[in-house]
DNA sequence: TAATAAAAATGGAATCATTACAAACTAAAA
DNA sequence: TTTTAGTTTGTAATGATTCCATTTTTATTA
């Protein structure tokens, strides 16, 4: 059972209401939500949410480590609140963003020799299995 | 020395001037440009030249086989005529894309049994190597 | 507790890449 | 030349994201 003010307090963060609430749903979702999921999803508990409050607050999980975004769709990003190492699949036809294990970490090629690298992306794109069966 | 108009021709497109002028540009460059990019490329030789064109050529390209589009960038996309497997690393400083080698292709996690992958892709982001030393 | 200051949240407007679409143009065939 | 299919163009629409000034909340101090 997780703590979500006792997390953005480790990772720096002022726990306000709706921080906490956002990072609660984040961490509980495999969903990788949109920031309109989640402003959909929280809008009923918090009728004064705005979607900007929304944007800043996934901007400042990004920049403080507590979340990732996920630039796998071309319409809008998705978030991520699983910062363990894993590859993304969407889903073309549902848009579903599926977790997979993968390890890129040990790979440093010589190309990037005196480069700084800060963060590492796998995307795998196509169609899942339940849609893949529809046909 | 490539052939565009018989390349456009393998790829079952039809080898308009502009076309080949794009895939030219696309191919002889490493910059993995964005439409914008290539549109002020080329608007001096081609006047006439549209940037819906420019939209369109590309993704025809990238249906047929001919080109890639990367969404390392959040900005816009990027397109590469390279399609050998590789890797992109963006520097968020100068936004500058490079290739590194990096294979995937064998992997298939067990996750996505039953799962139709249409295409891979390993983005790295940080900073060069000459950026790095600029601070 | 009330007053004050600092930070967070809000909403409406602005930005800008991309797409939609209808009109204009081009090339090849009949 | 006329027809037809396909290509190119320009303008308008879309929509996610950002900007920014104002309001609200939270924490601090008197």
């Amino acid at each position: 059972m997780m703590n979500a003010v006792k997390i953005l307090r480790e990772h720096n963060i002022k726990p306000s209401f709706i921080r906490a609430k956002i990072l609660r749903y984040l961490m509980s979702s495999k969903a990788h939500p949109s920031v309109d999921d989640i402003f959909i999803k929280l809008i009923n508990e918090i009728p004064t949410l705005s979607k900007t409050t929304v944007y800043n607050t996934l901007a400042l999980f990004v920049q403080n480590g507590l979340a990732m975004s996920i630039n796998i769709d071309d319409a809008e990003k998705r978030y991520d609140g699983d910062m363990q190492e894993h590859g993304h699949f969407m889903c073309e036809r549902c848009s579903e963003v599926f977790d997979f294990p993968i390890s890129v970490d040990n790979v440093v090629p010589n190309t990037l020799d005196g480069f700084y690298i800060k963060e590492k992306n796998v995307y795998y794109k196509g169609a899942c299995r339940s849609c893949q069966n529809k046909n």
